[in-house]
DNA sequence: GCAAGGTC
């Protein structure tokens, strides 16, 4: 059998194409975690069977280790020196796995990574995946290529290299960096901020060495305005009226901040009266087509012209991507391929409704070659591949869609030429001007009419003659303050600072509008929040790097030279590590400047929310801070307790947790199905028993618990065995569909029901029962819970008229014609899956921690 | 609950 070489691209797309061109069309293809496309070939000179496949981004990406995760027993300065560990990016999708299997019998792996220092990274990351090793005859190759073109991935195949391992270190050390330091002032100001104001309304108060530059050129915008002091300034304008125009010609002198001075003029020039015209000039002017689409500019323009922010811009173009309307959206490049089919690309276009007609003057006239822009050896600029109507993509996807089909015309257009003709005058030794434009060739501005070149007309003069002048004004006017800056220039600032790549840019303002450090206005102008501005206010205060975007460019530049050989990658990081851990302890230690920003602004816990819940502690109210995180604050002992998020908080009946004294509180979710349960406030924060699975609320990571702001142990959860609002009491049966225990809402007459305690299944009971509760009795049958359901008077289905009826609602006819399963599967008595189930839930008593006893209580 | 970088 022929021997086997693997191929592995970036993307799934780039993987269809090198096999593609490579099989030429022949292949057969099988769906695995990414497509498998495979055919027979010639490889250096030998008959082979090709296997092209790919990951999807990164495989792995960074994290600390476990023992840090928890934010509560770390201190954030531990962070710099800690562990890291390398986690497969998306578990779910198998990469890892997809690898190892499909390099299994293969002599030869050749690397279709994209040509950038991520992509020399990620080669590693496969190459770690597939257990792949230089040895026994095998090799490992890199194919170099700048598109995906049937030229540039032969050329590849003929000029394989090696992979590079200082690039792919450079990553790894930017990746250290980035984590290290975003996340150790993350956790600290977050921890520091939200355990002293109750009105922040942020959960998280993040630091990055990206969001927060970015962050800053908004904040440094908002000062500028806030500080702006305008000035008056006076103009000077004579007016000509020649043949049959009213002219107003513009002073040399543009403006003078001096009323005085510029009143003196206007005498002057009064005084002389006539105007005579010095010089008469032509000159043809040409406006330049655009180069090819990159994505930040598609973002800037669908931003500023069509009002689409970048994230949804990118989302509307990637989908535009997948249905095969443009080709793929993120690239750098502005420059096309040598090989590009702009032949083809017209074609495609030739017969559209819209584009159409121009297209074919065109291709009639000779499509004129593009400028030649820059090429970054990632993709080709964005172009459309085939033909579109706004009726087959929806308004929004239409303009995007417009837009790129635009820009693409144009840059295959003529120049605009006008010529542009100057009249220069002179009165009283002052100079004076007027411009006139007329328009000869319209070129791109015909396709691109926002761009187009107005006409002025002017009359004709004479070199030489003097003219009356009909008036003259002084015109007064004040400098303005800067307006915010759009998204749109944010993102020119983003790219110009380094800041950013074009697939995270949009995502670092996105973060920033999230954390509500930004807010987008009218004409998408990024308008900083008193939270964004007291942040970055306090960088200024006590290290200005951290919020310049200086910061950012000093991480590049010395990754750079791990990239480029000049220096040890562990050295580097090391280096870096310990500049950021001297800033971040002397930011630690100043933390009160930026503190008095925040008190000034913000108001303390103590002062903020409503009175709830006594303290088992002091016996004192706390008071419920609503914003998130929600959490109760104990003024006397000064602590915190994080309750459930996002839902509502009542008193429960002034009834009291017996583990702790604390009061208890009602949380419900919003809407009519939201569910309702008791919880403590300590025991929530604290759970008093180990082995509590699945903590409400808590993230769903694989291995540990950890009690994150707003997860904790309900009653629902509660093992206690005698407490009457645990699990063990409330507990009525197993949950059909999971491994979760059915218990009574005790608040949610007169629509009664139960719900599981892990899913989100629930039951309803006897609608309008005037009370419904668990008793102490078990079903012999079945062993649920005994209920005891009082029924109202004038609705009871009891035959001798009674209200009151105790029974198992599996197993007693009544009840269990009464009840509905409300989500999912049914819910019967004999679910053929035995009665064991039905023992799990109160009856299971082996659930019960062996710490727990009397003793605790 | 944390960063920034890939990509879906």
């Amino acid at each position: 059998m022929a021997p086997k070489v693997l191929m592995v691209a970036e993307k799934p797309s780039i993987a269809l194409s090198i096999a593609t061109v490579l099989s030429g069309g022949r292949m057969s293809t099988r769906r695995v975690s990414t497509e498998v496309h495979e055919f027979e070939g010639k490889f250096l000179g030998f008959p082979v069977l090709y296997r092209v496949t790919s990951v999807i981004g990164h495989v792995f990406s960074l994290d600390f280790h476990g023992r840090y995760q928890d934010w509560n027993a770390t201190n954030p300065l531990d962070l710099f020196d800690a562990p890291t560990v390398k986690a497969e990016s998306t578990p779910k999708a198998h990469i890892v796995r997809h690898l190892n299997q499909e390099a299994r019998g293969c002599g030869h792996l050749v690397l279709w990574l994209d040509c950038d220092r991520e992509g020399e990274n990620i080669c590693f990351e496969v190459i770690e995946s597939t257990g792949f090793q230089s040895k026994d005859g095998k090799k490992i190759y890199r194919a170099r290529f700048s598109s995906v073109t049937e030229k540039d991935i032969l050329n590849a195949m003929s000029n394989l290299v090696e992979p590079n391992k200082n690039e792919a270190l450079a990553v790894d050390a930017r990746q250290e960096i980035d984590l290290k330091v975003g996340v150790a002032f993350t956790r600290f100001q977050t921890s520091y901020f939200n355990g002293k104001y109750g009105n922040l309304d942020s959960r998280v108060i993040s630091y990055g060495p990206c969001q927060t530059p970015t962050l800053g050129f908004c904040v440094q915008r908002h000062l500028d305005i806030s500080t702006f002091k305008p000035e008056k300034f006076w103009a000077l304008h004579p007016y000509i009226l020649h043949q049959g125009y009213e002219l107003k010609l513009q002073w040399e002198r543009h403006r003078l901040f001096d009323s005085d001075t510029a009143h003196m003029f206007q005498n002057i020039v009064k005084e002389d009266g006539r105007l005579k015209v010095i010089r008469i000039s032509e000159k043809q002017e040409s406006k330049s087509r655009p180069s090819g689409l990159n994505t930040v500019k598609l973002l800037k323009i669908a931003s500023s012209a069509m009002g689409l922010g970048p994230q949804l811009a990118m989302q509307l173009a990637e989908r535009l991507y997948t249905q095969g309307y443009i080709s793929y959206p993120r690239t750098e490049s502005t420059a096309y391929p040598s090989s590009f089919d702009y032949k083809g690309t017209l074609g495609a276009l030739a017969r559209n409704p819209e584009f159409g007609n121009y297209v074919q003057l065109l291709l009639s006239d000779g499509y004129h070659k593009p400028r030649s822009g820059t090429d970054v050896g990632d993709h080709p600029p964005i172009t459309p591949m085939c033909s579109a109507t706004e009726d087959m993509l929806g308004h929004d996807s239409w303009k995007l869609y417009q837009y790129i089909c635009q820009h693409f015309l144009g840059t295959l257009s003529p120049e605009c030429k006008y010529i542009k003709r100057t009249v220069e005058f002179e009165s009283g030794g002052e100079s004076f001007h007027c411009v006139g434009q007329h328009v000869t060739t319209k070129g791109f501005t015909s396709i691109m009419p926002w761009l187009a070149v107005s006409e002025k007309n002017i009359p004709q003069f004479t070199e030489g003659k003097k003219i009356d002048i009909a008036r003259i004004e002084v015109e007064e006017g004040s400098t303005q303050p800067p307006d915010y800056l759009t998204e749109s220039e944010v993102i020119s600032l983003m790219e110009k600072n380094g800041i950013g790549t074009d697939a995270s840019i949009p995502v670092h303002i996105n973060n920033i509008c999230e954390r509500n450090y930004v807010q987008v206005q009218a004409g998408r102008r990024l308008v900083p929040t008193v939270l964004g501005i007291s942040l970055i206010r306090g960088y200024q205060c006590i290290d200005p790097d951290l919020c310049l975007p200086d910061i950012r460019s000093f991480i590049e530049h010395q990754i750079g030279l791990v990239a480029k050989g000049q220096a040890d990658h562990s050295l580097v990081v090391q280096h870096v590590i310990e500049q950021f851990r001297r800033k971040f302890t002397y930011f630690v230690k100043q933390i009160e400047d930026m503190d008095a920003l925040f008190e000034a602004e913000f108001s303390p816990l103590s002062d903020t929310g409503r009175v709830l819940s006594k303290c088992g502690k002091c016996l004192r109210y706390m008071k419920l801070i609503a914003s998130q995180p929600s959490r109760l604050y104990c003024g006397t002992c000064e602590e915190i307790y994080y309750t459930p998020q996002k839902g509502t908080i009542k008193l429960y009946k002034e009834l009291t947790c017996p583990l702790d004294n604390f009061e208890l509180l009602i949380f419900s979710l919003p809407g009519p199905e939201g569910k309702s349960f008791p919880f403590c406030p300590y025991c929530y924060n604290s759970p008093p028993f180990e082995g509590i699975g699945n903590l409400y609320g808590a993230a769903k990571t694989a291995g540990a618990v950890t009690l994150g702001k707003g997860a904790g142990m309900p009653c629902f959860q509660c093992p206690h065995p005698t407490c009457p609002h645990s699990m063990i009491s409330q507990g009525v049966c197993a949950c059909p569909e999971c491994d979760g225990t059915l218990v009574l809402d005790p608040v949610s007459a007169p629509k009664w029901r139960l719900y599981c305690n892990m899913c989100n299944c629930f039951v309803s009971l006897p609608e309008g029962a005037h009370r419904i509760s668990t008793t102490k009795d078990h079903c012999p049958n079945c062993d649920s819970t005994i209920l005891e359901v009082d029924f109202n008077k004038k609705t009871t289905p009891l035959k001798d008229g009674g209200t009151l009826h105790v029974g198992c609602i599996l197993c007693d006819e009544l009840l269990h014609s009464l009840v509905e399963m409300k989500h999912g599967r049914s819910f019967f008595r004999n679910r053929g899956r035995g009665r064991g189930r039905g023992r799990r839930g109160r009856g299971n008593r082996k659930q019960q921690d062996p710490k727990m006893s009397f003793r605790d209580f």
